[in-house]
RNA sequence: GCACCCAUAGCUCAAUUGGAUAGAGCGUUAGACUACGGAUCUAAAGGCUAGGGGUUCGACUCCCUUUGGGUGCACCA
């Protein structure tokens, strides 16, 4: 039997039956933490609504409501303030019966949600823009999980566009000998000699080019439709360089503790691209404007206008909205999803929005929601758009070893063994902490001395602490506690009600899709266990079942912040 | 030009979606402790939530307006 640790319901419920027996009927019941200490722990105000219901005054109502829960046991304290607020303290000795309660597991429920984030494109390296999606998509995927949910994630490579066309053009202009561009060629091809530092030169290279150059553009734009056509020998360069950069791509999300089930692309979509324009010409929602086709998505309930989402070309080209309407139909024609989650930069919404009226005039998706997820962007400390020292683009592997060095730098000099990988991981939290600090949809400045700076709310503060508590508990090992039997004061207990806050905090970042509410916990709950800490040494206390209780309270702590930062994808290192 | 978003302590950010006296970190100032890992802990100062109106028991949050920023507006992705 799973029981799921929902304290605030507990409470909720006893609000509920109380009302009723007051011959009140509420219409919903939210429990709140008091942010009014001195009278109680938590707050509910629901009986100011319910004055206007029940033409009554809400202190009145509030108070014969306080006087059947004063009979509970469960408080300690219930009393009524200012125009009809409840405010409750609760009994140690139902703290002691909840804590000891130790299972923080979700059952398993049907939903599936299908999330996709990355947004790689191969033969360009990862650029400090893809950092946030990773991050972002990797938790909310683990909180997913976490809490029960079924979960398909995919890295939805831009593979098929333009940019591999300028690539492949460039390369035919630099190494024309190469069997892939001889057309009369029809033998097997070789392993041509690709390797990603060449392709990461080639495409900035071709990139700017095209700029300048409307020749050169026209003929990137004849090689992508070449590529898109799987003439041979293009095609056949394409797919070695497919493996090439996509092998490049999953080394670096693996520094990131970040993994896809699925590696698709672009590429995978366009082989249904045929199909969906054949569906969408029978459903007659396709009109020509100005040479292109477009899909009118504009609704009458609109408070600004939506313009029509471009289907095709004036000159029949493809676009970026046409693959991804393709996508759509693909994962709803092989999967069965309930969401699909789409972690992309916010400026990128009205384009996401386009798409999605469009599969949903269609007729594409039916039931499954479509959901943006939009998120900042990391600027750098001036709070421009974060480019190296010579203004270019930086790379998110320069990004990772830029901080990996001043993570060793700072390494405790009597750390000896494994100092390297011990460095890695404290960086990867020290950046995915500062990334997920702040609200998903603010934009921050990516600051390396505050991030790696080791006091305060960062990443290494509450990997040194949770280390530390591992510590104890390993010395503690000959010691055995099972249980918490009592509470000694104001700073175990505070630790205690933060742990009951768990459940409503996950529950929060699942709704609001953002990860501050998981990051904030950690600091709060590690640093009220600071504080227990440091009022008590725990392994020298006499009386022993006070001993037993913060040991067991201890253990807990520890296995909380384990599990919150596998949902953060930070890994803890034995030491640090 | 049209539209959307933002403005909170010196700096960087929160605020359970309309709840009580707006909270944290850094920085500043003052302290604690042979310390189970000091990369620790305790305090203090710091705010007319950009300005002005409104809505109600109650507003950082909703509506109107002014100012100052950011972003998006079809053949790139």
């Amino acid at each position: 039997m799973i029981f799921i640790k929902k304290f605030y319901h507990i409470i909720e419920e006893k609000i509920n039956e109380a009302f009723n027996k007051c011959g009140y009927n509420l219409n919903e019941c939210i429990v709140n933490k008091s942010n009014r200490k001195d009278l109680g722990e938590y707050q509910f105000n629901g009986a100011m609504a319910l004055a206007k219901e029940y033409h009554e005054n809400p202190v009145d109502i509030a108070n014969k409501v306080v006087n059947v829960l004063n009979e509970d046991q469960f408080f300690q304290d219930v009393n009524v303030a200012g125009p009809g607020f409840i405010n409750m303290t609760i009994s140690n000795e139902a703290l002691i019966n909840f804590t000891n309660i130790d299972d923080y597991s979700y059952p398993q429920n049907n939903k599936t949600i299908f999330l996709d984030y990355g947004g790689a494109n191969v033969a360009k390296s990862l650029h400090v823009g893809h950092l946030r999606s990773a991050n972002i998509g990797e938790a909310l995927k683990r909180l997913c999980n976490y809490l029960g949910y079924k979960t398909i994630s995919d890295t939805h490579l831009g593979d098929f566009g333009r940019p591999l066309g300028l690539v492949i053009l460039e390369l035919s202009k630099r190494y024309p000998d190469w069997l892939f561009f001889d057309k009369n060629y029809n033998g097997k091809y070789p392993q041509a000699p690709i390797t990603n530092a060449l392709l990461e030169e080639v495409y900035p290279y071709a990139s700017s080019k095209a700029k300048e150059d409307a020749d050169y553009l026209k003929e990137a734009q004849e090689m992508t439709t070449r590529l898109q056509n799987k003439d041979k020998g293009i095609y056949d360069l394409w797919l070695q360089i497919m493996e090439i950069s996509k092998k490049d791509i999953k080394r670096i999300y693996d520094n990131l503790n970040t993994e896809f089930d699925l590696y698709k692309g672009e590429s995978d979509a366009t082989y249904c691209v045929e199909d969906l324009l054949k569906y969408l010409d029978t459903l007659n929602i396709v009109e020509e404007s100005m040479g292109a086709k477009v899909i009118n998505v504009s609704e009458d309930a609109d408070k600004k206008e939506i313009p029509p989402m471009l289907l095709i070309k004036s000159d029949g080209g493809i676009l970026y909205s046409t693959t991804e309407l393709a996508t759509i139909y693909d994962r709803m024609n092989n999967y069965q999803i309930d969401e699909i989650w789409y972690l992309s930069d916010k400026r990128q919404e009205l384009h996401f929005t386009q798409v999605f009226r469009a599969a949903k005039k269609a007729n594409i998706v039916k039931d499954t929601k479509l959901i943006f997820v939009g998120f900042g962007t990391m600027n750098g400390k001036d709070g421009k758009p974060f480019k190296t020292r010579d203004g270019g683009v930086m790379r998110l592997e320069g990004l990772l070893s830029l901080v990996n060095d001043e993570c060793l730098k700072r390494l405790n000099d009597n750390i000896s063994d494994n100092r390297d990988s011990i460095a890695h991981d404290i960086s990867i939290a020290t950046i995915k902490y500062a990334d997920l600090l702040p609200n998903r949809e603010t934009d921050y400045n990516f600051d390396l001395d505050k991030f790696c700076d080791l006091d305060g709310k960062t990443g290494p503060f509450i990997l040194y602490s949770t280390i530390r508590m591992k510590s104890l508990l390993n010395k503690a090992q000959d010691i055995s506690y099972h249980k918490l039997i009592k509470i000694k004061g104001e700073s175990d207990r505070e630790v205690i009600l933060k742990l009951n806050d768990l459940d409503n905090i996950l529950q929060e970042a699942f709704n609001s899709k953002s990860l501050n509410a998981i990051t904030e916990y950690l600091y709060e709950l590690t640093t009220l266990y600071n504080r227990f800490y440091s009022e008590n040494i725990i392994l020298k206390e006499k009386d022993l079942e006070l001993q037993e209780s913060w040991l067991y309270l201890t253990s807990i702590v520890y296995k909380i912040n384990l599990i919150l930062l596998d949902i953060l994808a930070i890994k803890v290192p034995d030491k640090m």
